[in-house]
DNA sequence: AGTATGAACAGACCGACAGTCGGTTTGTCA
DNA sequence: TGACAAACCGACTGTCGGTCTGTTCATACT
């Protein structure tokens, strides 16, 4: 049983690797199944047979996209140790990761229409939210009722932040205010 | 001319507001067409003669949705003479606007999907951001550099703060603590 | 070796849905 | 009153997501 799941595994993979350049490319809305069946050079029933449906599909791509992001954070914070430092690199990579049009388009744009607000905030909380509430309240000296409420409005601004800079005509140069303003942000909100 | 397009207009008015209802009830991808046809009781052509599409049907709706945000904060700050005062006012007012499940379903988590971020935002600039932006010109002594950032982050900021609120089990308790909040984060944004 | 098992895959098929199109009705105005 | 056009009607179409009945084949078992 080893060369037959490996087979599955390598197919899931390649599915999941068509549908995020598809999905990032036309919305999940403008990505057919078929499109993606064709794409992949897949069947349907291996598709289904992977996947339940195509919100399934969707999901498991926001979950790799997901993973990269978490990845490319715990590298720009490793061997850190001030709380404050380290809070404001992630930010900084955080803004940085939403300027990739997979990250907006999948992560920022259809997650939540996709998987309906309920169940795309219960993720992120898990995978991206609470870690910001743990390093808001070792960073910070804000009063404890504050830092559920600035962990979500701080998230939130540092993603307008970058798409921002996504959206701009000189992306150099925004991105470099960008980076300033979101240091201020965070400066503003850790105050005493 | 008058009789006619006086019933036209009763259609089209009928429609979005039946629209309304769906489309928060179970969101853009949950409403058919046909549900809408059912609980208008008006036939396909009618619809298809008003609106070219489902999606503009859906930008009707996002339309009047914003209408009566935006006059809820007009009567907020009438007769507010003091910038910050009236920025304050308009704050705490979109916070409870956005507890509505129809501004959180339709402005919030469908708009930017349905009509594609770039769209989306580009409404959202002329009806809310652009307000937003003279508000804090006036209200705070931000560099200019700053202004444009922050506006986007106090209105994202905002928008997550009211979703709280709207996803809290003690609503009530949790409208107050957010409502601290929000004037904690304005006065934040706007020190020197 | 022979056979049973179940994961992986194949593709015809189905129902629902958004959108189209050739009509019909009905105010309005010259 | 007759031409005109807006409003409306509903059968029809193409596409799409999802289902279902197989078929293949690597492994486990005897």
């Amino acid at each position: 049983m080893n060369k037959k799941i490996d087979r599955g595994q390598a197919t899931r993979e390649h599915l999941v690797a068509v549908a995020t350049g598809l999905f990032t490319e036309h919305g999940y809305d403008g990505t057919s199944i078929e499109a993606v069946l064709r794409a992949a050079e897949v069947s349907r029933g291996a598709l289904y047979h992977h996947f339940p449906g195509k919100d399934a599909l969707f999901a498991a791509v926001l979950d790799t996209v997901y993973d990269r992001v978490e990845a490319d954070g715990a590298k720009a914070v490793e061997g850190m140790t001030d709380p404050a430092e380290a809070l404001r690199a992630a930010c900084l990579t955080w803004i940085r990761s939403a300027a990739d049009p997979v990250v907006r388009q999948v992560m920022l744009i259809d997650a939540p229409a996709v998987l309906g607000w309920q169940r795309w905030r219960e993720g992120d909380e898990a995978r991206t939210l609470g870690k910001l509430k743990v390093a808001l309240r070792l960073a910070g000296r804000l009063a404890p009722v504050r830092v559920d409420y600035f962990a979500h409005v701080l998230l939130a601004g540092l993603n307008e932040i970058a798409m921002l800079v996504a959206r701009a005509d000189d992306r150099a140069s925004a991105a470099v205010e960008a980076e300033a303003a979101a240091g201020d942000l965070l400066d503003r909100l850790l105050r005493a």
